[in-house]
DNA sequence: CTTCAAAATGATTGCGCTATCATTCGGTGA
DNA sequence: TCACCGAATGATAGCGCAATCATTTTGAAG
């Protein structure tokens, strides 16, 4: 029987190169080749070139999962939305990945849908990933929630949301506010039968509530609500704008977001309902294509990709320094109100 | 002076509870505190109940970089997307998230824009995650990214193109296919003089290519190009739009995306050009709003969801698997030519 | 040609975990 | 009752790197 080799069998499975090969080859000490490569300055140029070459003959790409573990700085920024197949999100990871990238943090993306379970679930295991940030859509989150990422000590943004309590940072606006404003513009227009279209989602429901809280001041005006479920489409928005224009004669709907307007508009056109004058619409999130519908739609505009670049440049300085505390810093990005054509 | 304390310095930055805490706690040894948590079914009952309690007792969160050192799995996958603003990618990271996460698997995002240089910059510090598998986008990759690729020896999935010798897995469409649809079509509506728009783009610039070689077959039929820098945009296509029409009469512009086809639309409204009669008009992508464009915008459809779904499966396979191989697997998932109101 | 501080390099150790043994425990049949 | 076997648990070592300190080299001044 062959138990030769039995005994020593080495372990690591990968058989890339190690710092340990590249300093053989270099004909210096391990230690030497890590400082040529992250500390450069640190080293003689001669030295430099030698492990340069070293790196090049060697084919060898640094362990980062070793480096993370020596230096307890893994590198990595957690990213968590609802979701990236919304623009506004998508706008929104795709600045913060523009800041952080550049800066040698690579981004793990979590999706952490609308619900507090799949966040708690996505929280746990991003921790066991010990990033060096978060950046964490909202601030209404589980007990659980809150108790683990204050216990983590890691730099942390909240966006896309307010509160005058935040875990740490926080980048936003005020969904109550969008509500209101978008009341009173309405109102302003002498709409006064509205109907809302809203996800059922915690923020859009807060909207919702500014909005009917706006509307309440004014007597004689009326609200009718239909949910739909995520993601919100187009069909969703013309299949609850039917049963809404069918339940009662409305003035204006509101939908919570631009796609679902789109297909109240569908609805509307096909009934041949004239816009905005027999029936106002208005979205959210200004979406590159509300500009283009026809009419064009009247929407609320968030600046998603200045919330991430924020989000970042705020974590950034955050990271150089050596210990942890809670910042408290709030920002509120504010939102604008596009009126266009359907309003 | 107080050099008590000054010599053996405990390394560890984070104050947060270790295996080891947790097996005193417990009053076990860490090893069986690492069976409790990864392979419960390897302890009794009464210790696995001892391991919980002092698990919560602690606050502990495993350190999944110290596991994935030891074990050389570090439950990552790297998804190397161009960009998430726009539609059809969103689409990708959002199902190959959706399979992959429930599995225990997390995700590293690398935006890697449309140029080589970029993508070999993301693959390399990519790479030093050691990630278990890789998802990326296209296939022409530089020889030195294709060098590193084939050296790391992880299953990968070429996704969104189509190539006769992939890295490894490949699953998308042929670009030039769908040019040549297009030409097809349009020839077939009897249009001759055309204009295209398209994106800086490698994969765009295919597709206008067998756009051309299609067009070509025709007698009499014409082409101006024009080119916009990424991201496109609605004023992109809106202003190269105008910029083709001035320069030529045009039967139909093609664009490298719905978004540009809008703002051709828009153009073509504010000139009061009837559409498809005097303009006909495609996109590329079927975004969720190309149906809602007035009029409706005539594109092609991807299923990215299906690409993205297909990769992870497929990926997921070969996770279980302990050496790695080539695969070789091809698969074409085609597209559709959606024939809207605008051609 | 010394001297000495600063710069460069090297040796050692540990980050937190798990693979891989070795050891102990509990139950079974003779 | 005791040897025996598999199941459960424990001890040890190492994954690949960088922090830290020890040692060597360099270069400027005397």
């Amino acid at each position: 029987m062959s138990d030769d080799n039995d005994r020593t069998r080495p372990r690591r499975a990968s058989g890339s190169a190690r710092l340990t090969d590249v300093a053989r080859v270099a004909g210096v000490a391990p230690m030497t080749v890590s400082r040529a490569l992250n500390r450069p300055e640190l080293v003689t140029e001669s030295t430099r070139q030698k492990v340069q070459k070293a790196v090049l003959e060697t084919g060898y790409v640094p362990n980062r999962v070793a480096g993370a573990l020596a230096t307890s700085r893994s590198g990595l920024v957690a990213l968590l939305v609802p979701t990236v197949a919304h623009a506004l999100f998508a706008e929104v990871v795709q600045a913060v990945m523009g800041e952080l990238t550049p800066r040698g943090y690579q981004v793990m993306l979590g999706l952490v849908g609308y619900t507090p379970a799949q966040e708690e679930a996505v929280i746990e295991t991003v921790l066991s990933r010990r990033p060096d940030a978060i950046v964490l859509t909202g601030c209404r989150h589980s007990p659980l929630t809150r108790e683990r990422l204050t216990r983590a000590q890691v730099p942390l943004v909240e966006i896309w949301d307010m509160s005058d309590d935040p875990l740490d940072m926080l980048i936003g606006f005020s969904h109550p506010a969008v509500g209101l404003a978008v009341a009173e513009h309405l109102l302003a227009r002498g709409y006064r039968r509205f109907g809302v279209i809203t996800a059922d989602d915690s923020r859009a429901a807060r909207r919702v509530e500014g909005f009917m809280a706006g509307i309440g001041e004014i007597a004689g005006s009326e609200c009718l609500v239909r949910e739909v479920g995520t993601p919100s489409s187009m069909p969703w928005g013309r299949e609850k704008g039917a049963e809404l224009l069918d339940s009662a004669p409305l003035d204006a709907i509101v939908c919570s977001s631009d796609i679902l307007a789109l297909g109240v508009i569908a609805e509307a056109q096909s009934r041949g309902l004239a816009i905005p004058d027999e029936l106002a619409i208005m979205g959210f999130g200004d979406s590159s294509y509300a500009g283009a519908s026809f009419p064009a739609l009247s929407t609320v505009r968030i600046d998603g990709a200045a919330i991430g670049r924020a989000a970042a440049t705020h974590l950034l300085s955050r990271l150089g320094q050596s210990g942890f505390s809670r910042s408290g810093d709030i920002l509120d990005v504010g939102f604008t109100l596009i009126d266009r054509d359907t309003t």
